[in-house]
DNA sequence: GCTATATTCAACCCAACGGTTCATTAACGA
DNA sequence: TCGTTAATGAACCGTTGGGTTGAATATAGC
């Protein structure tokens, strides 16, 4: 069984582990853009970046339209919120030291077991 | 030129990309435990449960002390916050629609420069 | 010293990733 | 129609990732 894609917070996690496509969800931030005004910046070829851009769709992190060839790309920021959920269940442990951490304890251990797919 | 731990962040997404390895991270919310207390709910090998323990401790997600033949791991949560700040950059994009959207894309731009080491 | 337990190291396997180059598809403009 | 531009598809390559099994290391207890 591949651990690749195996659900939507892994895709999202996966696809942002990557310094060139958060750089490009950063530039599509300003708006939308077409693949090789995406691409100008990197010294990557225009196909890499097409890779990075399919990645992104595919973890839900970017929608593309069709205005005659080109393909613009647009910011589709919904993903990011589950993980800001995510990360949000260990704030307790960076932010008040350790700080009423039991009662956070059940929540975290509640909202993991979505998330016990493993295996 | 590899991609891989170019960077913290990245480091970071990277380690929270594997299930297995956010269902370790909620298993020692709850406190420390060593490596076999750790892996026992898991089908997979005491040795590939290892490997995800080193992924998270160069990661900067576990620490681990010594006791006797004991090396118990414990959450140490702190390059979270380095998530949570980064995916807060891109939170009017979905919790507030696209208002207020032009007084944060400079936030975003200026926020992501030490980002651009792509390339 | 011997044995059991806890953990890691090492070698290997296979699938996935990020990159390349070359070829293809699609739409526009003259 | 022809040439140009935009973008993707396909094949390939080297590296990494997650998994395994088997051996090694370290410590405790007798």
């Amino acid at each position: 069984m591949p651990t690749t894609q195996q659900d939507q917070l892994s895709a999202t996690f996966a696809a942002l582990a990557d310094p060139t496509r958060r750089a490009i969800l950063a530039r599509l931030a300003t708006g939308e853009a077409t693949v090789n005004e995406i691409a100008e910046p990197f010294e990557v070829s225009l196909q890499a970046v097409s890779k990075h851009l399919k990645v992104l769709e595919r973890a839900g992190l970017i929608s593309r339209g069709r205005s005659a060839q080109w393909r613009p790309c647009r910011l589709t920021a919904e993903p990011l919120e589950d993980v800001s959920d995510w990360v949000s269940r260990y704030r307790a442990f960076w932010d008040s030291g350790f700080d009423r951490l039991d009662r956070r304890l059940r929540e975290i251990q509640k909202g993991q077991n979505g998330e016990h797919d493993d295996h």
